[in-house]
DNA sequence: GAATACTCTACTAAAGTTGTCAAGTATTCG
DNA sequence: CGAATACTTGACAACTTTAGTAGAGTATTC
């Protein structure tokens, strides 16, 4: 239960490749596609969104690539996953894009709430940064 | 993101139902159904499912329905989804059923494992009874 | 034996996911 | 200039999952 998309997954991975070009080496589509084994088309629709949004920019032409627009640190996992799918809504009635349909309170609206705002917090707490040093492995984040 | 399937949202919502009866007073998938606002053909996969994992039982005959198991406290939301929905596994790398292709360390599966974990860990944490008695209002559960 | 109530399997329409494809624009470097 | 590199955009389609419906059947009580 609970499955990301692939659009989330490769968007952080993409991501992780461009923060470690960081800040003056601008990295190629196509050097993230092999890298991380996705299709250039597919990570054409995923880093357009992200470039879009003012996470990364891009530069044209040979020597060209994309760059992260901030410091890796400053890059939360959340705000890339955001991004590409919006916020964390575990049911339609916490959708802002949808809302409740039933007027009476719902037994378990609190209980969904909670935890999104649990997966929110955690993943606003992981930036790009920890992804490379490997953070996570070291302390109980 | 992360969104919740109905099968899991709707059975949460009629193990409350149940609960409600605990432990002597069996409840109809009609009375469920009406008081939820879901379909009794519907409900009726979703209760199967957890009667033959084991969570509720089965009365036939008139009078009959459904009853708890187990002590509403001792039944966690995270136990029902696990029942209708299988494990967390915000990626296929991390679903039991699948595992990952990538040989190599992949430098997300860390970050995705620890989503999980305390996602988890929150579900297993509240429980029918905290359900019942509106637990998550009251305290920073 | 009639009414109540659960049991089980098959099926399907709609939606979302996961991509591919093609044509185009911008920039650099020799 | 012009060729190569690299990003930009929108359309589209196969596939999978979700969300439910339908229907025939079994068991129990009063």
């Amino acid at each position: 239960m609970l499955r990301l998309s692939t659009k989330g997954q490769y968007g952080v991975r993409a991501m992780f490749e461009i923060a470690k070009g960081y800040p003056d080496k601008p990295i190629p589509i196509k050097e993230i596609s092999e890298r991380q084994d996705v299709s250039v088309a597919y990570l054409e629709q995923i880093l357009n969104k992200l470039r879009n949004r003012g996470l990364i920019k891009s530069i044209k032409g040979p020597g060209g690539g994309y760059v992260l627009n901030k410091k890796p640190a400053n890059i939360s996992i959340g705000s890339i996953l955001r991004e590409l799918e919006g916020p964390v809504a575990i049911t339609s009635c916490l959708d802002p894009e949808e809302g409740c349909i039933r007027v009476d309170g719902c037994v378990t609206y609190m209980l969904w709430k909670s935890l999104g705002e649990k997966i929110e917090g955690f993943l606003d707490t992981v930036s790009l940064y920890d992804l490379i040093e490997g953070t996570l492995y070291k302390n109980s984040k």
